[in-house]
RNA sequence: GCCGGAGUGGCGGAAUGGCAGACGCAGGGGACUUAAAAUCCUCUGCCCGCGAGGGCGUGCGGGUUCGAGUCCCGCCUCCGGCACCA
């Protein structure tokens, strides 16, 4: 053995090995137990980074772990291949959106492969490729099919000056982050997914997940945003016709003084048009339009508006209110118009006190008044007053009563609304799945025969200067014929939101290479659903829940047997550096490459891994990833002096208390790091139980390797670490197994169990407390009874100072750790 | 504002209600070396003390308990997500 561990020529002699073995590909298996283990899969940005580092070691101790311990384990691969920074390449250097992805992947490849990953490579999928976009496609025409898919017309950022759509993010303080031209509003015709369908069930089944963080199924729970209420109609007065408004707060109808709409809301034209101050009213409505949501639901952004001259009526009282129009009201939510109610809602109170609007009080909070003086709305219960028949009643009831009431009459109806929204999938991109719909003069809108599929994207296409995507000046892609009547149609230039693509490829990973389906159903029932999914935070709503949604219409079409794809759920934290996230802006990146060159990638693995519990964001040290360095060599060196040690004749026997601690060392470092890789997760806590256990090797084998009886209990403590450091360190433990003679793959042999008898002991230490405070450490056998260990806690000098003078009122003790003495 | 998470040595962090600071980093001392690096051994929470020893310590204030970093109540700070959601 050579006295240094030379990580990197190791390390690619078992690539190689484990590659031209196959190591790593699984089939359908029946008679093991499958386990389907999936970390998010990457946007082939051009490198890996540390993040990627970390959120792939996580995934790989699992996989390795569940192997040895007998799981059939699918682990795979894939790159979400299409997006914007392809575009931008293309747009910006020239480059080829296809080529440039393309290269991209390429190189990510290899960094993979260098970090010696456990992927079933021959699974890889790609998702800008055709053979799974058609996929895509034909999934987007199943939920046509099926009535989840629709057009309507939207809001988009557009730069007057590019002439095109800006994504949010290219949007910077209002202006286009290309040209900086002011971002206006430009409504589209585009193309949605009715995820509010299964708004209640998306909820609903939260409860169910019990693997799921908390915290990430409280973001989504918020995110759908139930809330319940009725949908109440105020008659115009001025006018045919009526607004819709929703309320959870029913109760204060009585107490409504004006009503708001939404600048967008479609009554507004009406409602304003021939009106004095139509000109200014206009201006306003175009300007709050123009303001982004954030900034005009901000909490910072006053709260503003404009009488827009025309009044509803109070269907329950008959009075007239003045209709306002408010840039706090979004169209999106309920039903784009609220009731006003000063007195018992804080933002109507803020619009108010700003225009001088009336404020009625109709509840009243226990020692109040009808005509108490607000400095700010009551939001609580009370006594309703000012409410025609339901003066006196508790909002405990009146809740009741006024619907009941409302209903009756017909005004309205109770509702329940959700903050959710349908999701646009339409990009006005180029590099995506293209929309497989095309428009025809004579038929309208029509889908894309199934048979016809994929769309493809043209190749060798030209990025105007203006932005504009190359489809739409693509005649060779738009002009087609229309696949019912034969007749000249056109194709919708539109692709879908890569949040579609990684919508389903956990499925296509079951069969990536299926030719007649998207997924051979038979291997999606063996492997569905997800058992551990693992990535950032980050995606804790919308990809998340897109993919739920996904996979639960996809059970009610029939296509796939589970509801819920992901079973269990990490989120890992963030590759911080000098406390923020590691970014090419602030030019805190270390990059996995130079790790890798330097140390070699199980030391890389090893300190992500070490530096911190998965969960939590943790801090990049170099020192830190020198010492996970200095850890396997000093793992190495052990092996091999052990290994010369070998060399020299031992006596037939030796002290047998040497080989009763190492094995004790062995067994307790074994059962620390099953428990702490199969429980918790805490690969931090378990690494740093095997580092104990070298340490302890190294005190003990000098005296170990003397006798025969020692050497036998080291062999044994050796094996036991290299199959524990497999799943840590997979090229450093399988160079070890095979220097200590073991034949064939340590990452095929059965995770070890542990031999409770080694771990057990005749004396223990334990702390001796007088009151709660440890006055010092005694030794007693380990199955000492209470009196026993007392009496050998009142003989310690230091204990009985303690005590000396006082009643002993009580003692407590807990085997194995303390005495506690009470005394008063 | 709402929701979630976190506050422990010089640093990353450890601790089923039971000896706070495992393990690693950084630092001190020693061995080896002509020397350095590497390696090996050893010390290392803070304060007082020559010492034996004593006191204080897990963001802050209370509480429960024989015993609280851990549980309960009330705050503070930081991070993340969402945000005028009617």
């Amino acid at each position: 053995m050579r006295d240094k561990y030379f990580a990197q020529e190791v390390e690619e002699k078992w690539q190689k090995k484990w590659e031209a073995d196959g190591a790593y590909r699984v089939t359908e298996d029946p008679a093991k137990p499958k386990y389907y283990l999936l970390e998010m899969l990457p946007y082939p940005s051009g490198r890996i980074h540390m993040g990627h580092v970390r959120n792939y070691s996580i995934g790989d101790v699992i996989a390795r772990y569940r192997r040895m311990c007998g799981w059939n384990v699918l682990h795979p691969m894939g790159w979400d291949a299409f997006g914007l920074p392809a575009e931008n390449a293309a747009i910006k250097h020239g480059r080829d959106p296809e080529e440039w992805t393309k290269s991209n992947i390429h190189y990510m490849r290899i960094q993979l492969k260098r970090l010696g990953y456990s992927y079933d490579w021959d699974r890889e999928i790609t998702s800008c490729n055709p053979d799974y976009y058609r996929w895509t496609q034909w999934l987007f025409l199943q939920f046509y099919k099926n009535g989840l898919a629709y057009k309507k017309a939207q809001k988009v950022n557009w730069c007057p000056s590019c002439m095109t759509v800006l994504a949010n993010e290219q949007v910077v303080n209002g202006h286009c982050e290309r040209c900086d031209a002011r971002v206006t509003k430009r409504n589209l015709e585009q193309w949605f997914f009715r995820i509010t369908d299964y708004a209640q069930r998306l909820l609903d089944n939260l409860e169910t997940l019990t693997g799921w963080p908390e915290h990430v199924k409280t973001m989504q729970h918020n995110w759908i945003g139930r809330s319940e209420g009725m949908d109440i109609e105020f008659p115009l007065a001025d006018i045919p016709g009526s607004l819709k408004v929703f309320t959870t707060r029913h109760d204060t109808l009585y107490g409504v003084t004006y009503v708001v709409i939404a600048p967008e809301h479609p009554a507004v034209e009406a409602l304003i048009s021939g009106k004095p101050n139509e000109a200014e009213l206009r201006a306003f409505v175009a300007d709050v339009i123009a303001q982004e949501d954030i900034e005009r639901t901000s909490e910072e952004t006053e709260k503003i508006g404009m009488f827009t001259g025309s009044y509803a009526i109070n269907p329950v009282n008959g009075e007239k209110v003045p209709v306002w129009i408010g840039n706090y009201v979004l169209m999106e939510y309920g039903t784009g118009a609220v009731m006003g109610v000063p007195a018992h809602d804080q933002r109507d109170f803020e619009l108010a006190k700003k225009y001088g609007l009336p404020i009625r009080v109709v509840i009243v909070p226990e020692g109040g008044s009808a005509d108490m003086e607000l400095a700010q709305a009551y939001e609580g219960p009370g006594v309703q007053v000012n409410s025609g028949p339901f003066d006196g009643m508790h909002t405990d009831q009146s809740r009741q009563a006024i619907a009941d009431y409302v209903e009756a009459r017909g005004h309205g109806r109770r509702a329940v609304h959700y903050r959710l929204r349908d999701w646009l999938i339409s990009r006005q991109r180029f590099w995506g799945a293209p929309i497989p719909i095309v428009y025809c003069d004579a038929c309208g809108e029509v889908p894309v025969p199934e048979s016809d599929l994929p769309v493809l994207l043209p190749s060798g296409v030209k990025f105007m200067p203006t932005g504009q995507s190359p489809l739409v000046d693509c005649p060779e892609f738009v002009n087609t014929a229309c696949p019912r009547c034969g007749g000249r149609a056109r194709r919708e230039t539109d692709t879908m939101d890569t949040f579609v693509c990684s919508s389903w490829y956990f499925l296509r990973y079951t069969s990536p290479h299926s030719k007649d389906g998207p997924w051979s159903r038979a291997a999606a029932d063996y492997w569905m659903p997800v058992d551990q999914y693992i990535g950032g935070v980050e995606h804790a709503v919308m990809h998340l829940m897109y993919a739920r949604f996904f996979t639960m219409a996809l059970k009610d079409m029939g296509l796939v047997g589970v509801e819920e794809p992901f079973t269990r759920l990490l989120t890992q934290g963030m590759v911080l550096m000098g406390g923020s996230k590691m970014s090419k802006s602030k030019g805190n990146i270390v990059d996995p490459d130079d790790i890798v060159a330097k140390y070699g990638a199980d030391t890389a693995r090893l300190f992500t891994l070490f530096a911190s519990p998965v969960e939590r964001d943790m801090e990049w040290s170099d020192e830190g990833v020198e010492g996970c360095w200095r850890f396997m060599q000093r793992t190495w060196r052990l092996v091999g002096q052990i290994m010369e040690a070998k060399q020299v004749e031992a006596a037939a026997d030796g002290p047998v208390e040497v080989a009763r601690e190492v094995r004790r060392a062995a067994h307790s470092a074994l059962k620390k790091v099953s428990a702490d890789i199969a429980e918790r997760y805490a690969f931090n806590t378990a690494i740093a139980a095997i580092m104990e256990f070298v340490n302890a090797l190294y005190a003990l084998k000098d005296q170990a390797m003397a006798s025969q009886s020692g050497r036998k209990a080291v062999d044994e403590a050796l094996e036991l670490l290299i199959l524990m450091m497999a799943p840590f360190a997979p090229h450093l433990a399988e160079e070890l197994w095979e220097v200590t003679g073991h034949a064939g793959s340590v990452h095929d042999a059965a995770w070890p169990q542990v031999d409770e008898s080694a771990l057990e002991v005749s004396s223990v230490e334990i702390a001796v407390q007088v009151n709660g405070k440890v006055r010092d450490r005694i030794v007693v056998p380990a199955d000492a009874h209470q009196e026993q260990a007392v009496a050998a806690a009142l003989a310690s000098e230091r204990v009985a100072a303690a005590v000396a003078g006082k009643a002993v009122k009580k003692t407590v003790y807990v085997p194995g750790k303390l005495v506690n003495i009470v005394v008063g």
